[in-house]
Formats: structure tokens, sequence, C-alpha cells
DNA sequence: TGATCTTTTGTACGATAGTACAAATCACAT
DNA sequence: ATGTGATTTGTACTATCGTACAAAAGATCA
């Protein structure tokens, strides 16, 4: 039998807010924010414009509210997840296990809450990329509480790598996530059909075993960077 | 002495269409398309917006042209290296060398062609992240060519891990590296100021570093995925 | 049923978008 | 100097943008 709504949630569509949500995050995320009208998001999810406004009020305030409603639901899952990976023994383990703590939330299909979602994922990318302030706002407050805690988990399990490097690898790590997600065809075309760029759990072991072994690297010496071999840099 | 232009180039402004390009080109690059009008562009430039029309057509034309004029001495240069790279005899050594070779252009400063410049590899990096469809055009028909070319020097470095490895794991370099120059302060940011994230020899140093052992990493063996030790990436 | 609060609709307003086009201005060969 | 072609300017048109707001519709409870 379907649960009759209690009182809040009614509508003549069942939640027609969260409706919007979920059109506007999809929208956001494929084409970025300022391609995506407020029209454009009330038709997809069905709504009237003036919808929009009434429970956002602008089109930064459904942005932002966006972002508040995925931010909490996925540090939660991730320090969880970080959390059990810390405590694995073995130093090589640990360190796979972390890096797996940090990439599997970011792919998580679920469209709702709780893990943060592929999709959620791609519009950080996609913000990022932009340059988009309330986006900039929200992510230094939020989301540099987590990385300090995994850049510093990695760092436990590294200990003679420079903090430094940790930091940059990382940032690569976070920079190869959001490309995968961002354009997952490229790797279908190039592999010439031979991998599938969209297929989740391909992208995550993929993801996790490059990054141990970047993160695995010899560390680089700033001290004296001219001591590297530099072979054939040459012709600049 | 200051040479006199000789016939076509005239105008109020010594090349009024090459400063339009330029302004175009980096505010593109920081802000996405859609953020920026032709009027913004137009006064960046200290021109009209009729201007633009004039030389441009439309703003996808003046997107276009920039891609074209990018596109050619990018690759040409980047075929140089690569052949220069082909030709170091050590494996090792020459996996670094071809992987330099890919990285070193997308950094250099240099605003004017010759190499594609950072401002360049920004602006791409933007412009798939939006999906934009000018640029996904353009990219699939002039880099496809450069990435297969660079994947298989790769490839021959390292016969035995598999092409498909090879591709993802090119996909997450050139990932890394978009990253790397859309939100270069955040690696300030999160390593306190102890490494400058704008610095493009250091970043570059950090990325061919990482990325040779990413793609020293052993062969993600895809037949049976289940062999892989997996610690802790329970409580899905 | 009728009063009241919440939500949806429809419409409209000012701002700004991309682009077109005629007039003005320029560089330069004659 | 003057005519000519290339460029720049100024302006205007239409479309669409984000947003506001009053009216309609729905839900809830006395």
């Amino acid at each position: 039998m379907v649960r009759k709504p209690t009182s809040k949630e009614t509508a003549r569509k069942p939640n027609m807010r969260e409706a919007i949500l979920a059109a506007a995050e999809e929208l956001f995320a494929t084409n970025g924010f300022n391609a995506v009208s407020v029209r454009d998001i009330a038709q997809a999810a069905g709504a009237n414009p003036g919808s929009v406004t009434y429970h956002f009020k602008t089109k930064d305030g459904l942005l932002l509210e966006i972002y508040r409603r995925h931010c909490g639901p996925m540090n939660l899952r991730r320090s969880e997840l970080l959390a059990a990976a810390k405590r694995v023994r073995d130093l090589q383990d640990r360190l796979e296990a972390v890096v797996r703590a940090y990439v599997v939330p970011a792919f998580t299909s679920g469209s709702d809450l709780a893990g943060g979602g592929a999709r959620f994922t791609r519009l950080r990318a996609v913000m990022s990329a932009e340059g988009n302030e309330v986006a900039r706002k929200i992510i230094a407050q939020t989301f540099d509480d987590t990385s300090h805690a995994f850049i510093d988990a990695i760092h436990d399990s590294l200990p003679h790598i420079p903090r430094t490097d940790i930091v940059w690898r990382s940032h690569f790590l976070l920079g190869a996530l959001y490309y995968s997600l961002v354009t997952p065809d490229r790797v279908s075309r190039l592999s010439r059909g031979e991998a599938d760029g969209s297929d989740p759990a391909n992208a995550i072991e993929q993801l996790v075993q490059a990054t141990v072994a970047a993160f695995q690297a010899p560390a680089l010496d700033q001290a004296a960077p001219a001591r590297r071999r530099t072979t054939a840099s040459s012709k600049t």
C-alpha cells in the first residue's frame, strides 16, 4: 500500500523541491553553471520557473543547497572509511585502503545522498573548472579538513616522503578522479573500445592502482633539483 | 627602430585581432565560455564589441579560432619532443622523457603560440569540463592522434603493461595536468605555503615523477579482478 | 464547509546576451 | 590630395536571462 504523505512533503508532484534539486544537479554537472538557465532546470524537473525562486530564492541559492545537502553525508562516509582504513596494519595495504576510502565514495552511483555520488563529484569538478565563486567558498570551508585528514593518513603510511610531495600527489589524484568523471568517453575512445570509461568499478581499480604507485614513488629532492637525470628535455 | 607594419596588419591598435584573441583566451580559461560575454572580451582587449563580430563572426567562431591557432604549433612541438624522447635508449629513461615531452609543452608560459602554453591548456581543461560542443569536436579531431602517439611510445617503454592500462594512466595524467593548471592555489593552501602550486617547474617535476611511477605500476589483471587483496573496502 | 497556510502558476519587468548593420575612421596606393 | 578597401565605432534589434509578485490551486484542520 502506498504511504500517504503525512503533512509537509505534499504537492501535486511528490516533493517537487527534490526534483528541482536533482535536475539542477544533473544539468549543472554536465553543462556548467552559466550554460544552464533556471527555466531549463524547471522544465527538466517538470516544474514552473517560479517554483525555483520560491524554494531557493536565487540560482546561487540553488547551487548552495546542492552543496549543503551532499557535503555532510559525504564527509561522514569518507571519515568512516578513512577510520577503517587507518586500522589496517600493513603499511602497504593501509596506503591502498586509504586511497580507496578517498576514491570510492566519489564514484558511488546512488543519486541519493550518502557518499556524495558520481554526479555530485562531477558537479564539483565542473564548478572548480569554471572558478565558480559559490563553490569555491564552500569547498575551502568543507573539503580542506577532509583533504588534510587524508593527506595525514597517507603521510603516516609513507613517512619517508615529504609532506609537500604527498600534497602534490593527492592533488593529482583528485584531478585524475575529476577528469575520469567528466570525460569517461575519452577512455573508451582511446582504448578503441577495449576499456569502458563509464564503468565505475573499472575506473576505481585503475585509479587506485595507479595512484598507490604514484604515492610510493621516491621523494622529489627539492634542495637539489638539478641532481635528477634529465635525458631529453632539450630543445626548449 | 620600430618596424613599420607593411600592409595587412594595420589598425589604430597594432593588431587588434590578436588582442581580442588573447583577451578571449584569458577570460575563457579562467571563467568558462558562457560566463564571459563578447562585451567583456572587447573591453578587456580595448576594442569595440562590433570588432569581435567583424573578425570572428560569432562567439563560437572566436573560440574556434583560438583552437585553430594553437593546435598546429602545439602538436608540432609535441611530436618533436616525442621524437627526441623515443631516441633515448634506456627504457626507464625513455619513459620519463616521453612523459616529459607530453607535460612540458602544456606548461610553457609563453602567451604566444609554439608549445600551446599554460593558458591554452587551461582553456582546454575548462572547455572539456563544460562539455563545450565546439571544443569537443576539435579535440577529437586534433588531439587523439597525438594522444595515440604518446600512448604507443609509452607502451613501447612498458611492453608488459596492457594497452588498456596505459590508456587509463595517461588519462589520469591529463586529468592531473589539467587540474594543476585550473586550481594551483589549492596546492599552496593544502601544503600550508610550503609548495607553490603556481610554479610551473615545480609542478612539472612533481607531475613527471608521480606519473612515471604510476605508469610503472604492475598491470591490473582484468581477467581475475577478485584476485587482488582487498583490505578495507567493506561497509558498502 | 470555510479559514489558513503552503505551494504552484502565470505573467511581467529590467538587465544583458549575441549579433547585425550603417556610418565613421583609418592606412595606403595612385 | 584623393579614392579605395580594410577596420573600427555606435547603435539597435531580438531573445533570453534572473527574479519578483499577484493570483490560483492544493492541503490541513477547526
